[in-house]
DNA sequence: TTGTGTTCTTAATCTAGGTTAAGTGCATTT
DNA sequence: AAATGCACTTAACCTAGATTAAGAACACAA
């Protein structure tokens, strides 16, 4: 069965013809890795639902540092909400990290389908509780823990991402330099597990 | 007229019935000071909405340090989303810092009012959508910026913040320690602004 | 097959911010 | 009016994590 409608299907049901409407108005594409999808300075059209492979987003400050906002796997949603939102530009880039097949859904069609199934309005009001709940605990996981904490918290919730991207991404995640974390690392294999 | 439904009228409009039934389900209270609206360890039952004074929500870790999720003023909402949403115990305190007069809105008049009006979900939605936006700066801001940067941005957002709330709690929501935080900002004085 | 780049590691050195501790100036209670 | 308790400050010292730099291991393009 179709991910995405399986996805949904979790929160509120909609009948076959609905599901086909919802379809209609997505767009599925196949990417490489490397692919930018979403540029810092662009307004982002779309939100993303990833089918397969790997995607992340990401800021570039002035120093030409990087900081990983957020991966988005098999299942999972991603934009830059506030560019989407307000539509203006962004400063967040969307890549994909590992060749992946994607569901677009741009604003436009997301608003008609607010009109057209009002159900969908709870289906991504939920989805956005759920998001904004996650990172609630990310604030307070950084205001509280320890580098090392966050990074075993990581290993644990994303069990998966460890092997699929770069151990530097990981790094800029949780919010530590690529040495400090490869130094960490060989610490924690050092005294066990 | 009524802040919360001036709030509400900003995104969505409800007849002066749908008004009136909303304003049913909900109860508005006065608080002084000090008074905790939710402990760690309990169930939050409701999402509480300002219409003056001061809240704040918080957590303590092991080592007795609090941390500082949010603070709530005027036409603001806070609650603790987590254990709203799954109905399980939280981890966050929410307390008055300054006497207030607050509504309340339970989770189970909550469900019924999106039952008896679709368009509230509408609502929500886009309240969570930009507290997700929100939080998601908040987490750039951690990764990116340094401590004074941060204060800095935090001065420029909550103005009004700065005179009402105890300083070491303001260090405490960007994230540093009562001591780094009074040292900062003496050495912001001198260097003036 | 030899480049060219990218990820990861290690190590020396540095610093933003934490810790500990002591003291000051308030409110609020008694 | 004394006493108790917070909020804030200052200063000495400490450390988690950053920075700089160099090299190793690997990928992949020409």
């Amino acid at each position: 069965m179709n991910l995405i409608l399986e996805n949904i299907s979790k929160h509120i049901s909609l009948t076959p013809q609905e599901q086909e409407l919802f379809l209609s108005k997505t767009e599925t594409h196949h990417y490489k890795a490397k692919t930018i999808l979403l540029n810092a300075g662009e307004v982002c059209k779309n939100s993303y639902f990833v089918n397969s492979g790997v995607l992340r987003s990401f800021n570039i400050n002035d120093n030409i540092v990087e900081h990983v906002m957020s991966f988005a796997c098999s299942g999972w949603w991603i934009s830059n909400m506030y560019s989407l939102i307000s539509q203006k530009p962004g400063n967040l880039f969307i890549e994909v990290l590992e060749d992946a097949e994607v569901v677009l859904l741009s604003k436009d069609n997301q608003e008609q389908l607010y009109h057209d199934i009002p159900k969908l309005e709870r289906f991504f009001r939920i989805l956005t509780e759920n998001a904004l709940v996650a990172n609630n605990q990310r604030i307070m996981d950084n205001l509280s823990l320890s580098a090392e904490e966050r990074f075993e918290k990581f290993c644990k919730k994303y069990p998966s991402l460890m092997q699929k991207v770069p151990q530097k991404q990981i790094a800029s995640f949780i919010g530590v330099t690529p040495e400090f974390f490869s130094k960490m690392k060989a610490r924690l294999l050092k005294k066990g597990n």
